[in-house]
DNA sequence: CTAAACTGTTAAGATTATGTTAACACTTTA
DNA sequence: TAAAGTGTTAACATAATCTTAACAGTTTAG
């Protein structure tokens, strides 16, 4: 998941155009027609970005921003705002309210994409990727490895291989198919190599060494 | 001082309207009609936001982006484009690219002003130029670096593989990431030039130098 | 029940990666 | 112009990892 992405757009139809376009592009969203229910959910979510229409029926888009800078966590909030019409001294007006950007309707729906790619890239360096499964956690970024919080020591194949295991739960791999995924296909490796780093990889996986299966005949699996 | 901005406009009637504006805004500014005289600035100086138009003769704004994003210097430095036609795919693509933000002639100058506030007052939250991570201390500014607090002398490829380790500590780069961040990708270095100015680095660094950890088949990254 | 096939584990040797030094080229400084 | 500083490469030493072979233990099939 990229990121959440907070819509506040009173018209349904442009509402679900943006949340729909969003959504293909890998952000998951939430969407609501009017600001107060927003800022409602504020209290209890922090979204990555909103999209904010300005011409909101009640609650006006300008005092959605001012509530929302207010607390200190939202201070740094990115705000991309969709308006109806070019009103340039209003646009200065909401860039120094703490606005992040703006478009006018109609606007292009890649470059409502590219802005909030541009935007959500300056402020987080980069979605963590690191995931948990079962009593493993793995980060592809640090190339780090903990069982129950505690910091496993993995070569670049016992890392490799183990990936493997957590990215597909319960999914067989014969030894065939892991030589592939880590050697390629030129390479020339007995496949008992495997079982070696297999039972290196079980031993230091301690408890959760015992979760790598071996169906005799087929190959190895890890089940959580 | 608010900041300095570099203007690379080749219609002089509208870079002094820009100079002339930000001035009274309060920035500093530097102006060239040109993106190669602009590049040989950015060679001896680091402003602190780009106002780039798009349609320059000889080299294209766009190719102007690539090159200034491939320094590690630059890589945050934030570029406002100008262009005199809405060219909707073209603002797509240049965001993913690397471009900041966007206005289409003519534009409002008010809007330029708040555009650039709000872009320098987000970059200026978030990244100070001086900056600690675990015992070392690091100043972009004077390019000085203390470890417990005594300065350590440090040249700037070793400082510039340093600032990689720090600003990602924990992150794993390869020997290639590491050449490309510094040299750029048309350079032509061995990879094994990494391992020497980071064994200098780890030497001068002190204690702080074991937190320089080498994985082996992967690369290098820094543990706190 | 026994042989064959399969899997687990160990340790040794081979291979590959890394650390470090020294030499040379190049640039900057005095 | 010399001296000092920096960057790059090559060479060698050291260290880590990989792979294989051997053997023990286990399961399967007839």
């Amino acid at each position: 998941m990229k990121g959440n992405i907070l819509i506040v757009e009173d018209d349904k139809h442009i509402g679900d155009l943006i949340e729909f376009t969003l959504n293909n592009a890998g952000y998951s969203t939430v969407k609501f027609d009017n600001a107060n229910d927003a800022l409602i959910f504020l209290n209890t979510n922090k979204p990555d970005l909103i999209v904010l229409d300005l011409m909101l029926p009640g609650l006006q888009g300008e005092d959605f921003i001012r509530f929302a800078r207010k607390k200190t966590e939202f201070r740094n909030l990115p705000i991309l705002i969709v308006t109806a019409k070019s009103q340039e001294d209003l646009f200065a007006k909401l860039l120094n309210d703490g606005a992040d950007d703006f478009l006018v309707k109609p606007f292009s729906i890649k470059v409502l994409v590219a802005k909030i790619n541009a935007i959500l890239r300056r402020i987080s360096k980069a979605s963590s990727n690191r995931f948990v499964v079962g009593g493993i956690e793995m980060d592809l970024e640090s190339f780090e490895v903990y069982v129950k919080g505690a910091a496993v020591e993995l070569t670049k194949t016992e890392f490799e291989i183990l990936r493997i295991f957590l990215e597909n739960p319960n999914k067989v791999f014969t030894r065939e198919d892991i030589l592939f995924k880590i050697w390629g296909d030129e390479a020339n490796i007995g496949d008992r190599t495997v079982d070696v780093h297999v039972s290196n990889l079980r031993k230091k996986l301690m408890d959760e060494g015992k979760n790598i299966k071996s169906i005799p005949k087929v190959g190895y699996k890890f089940r959580p």
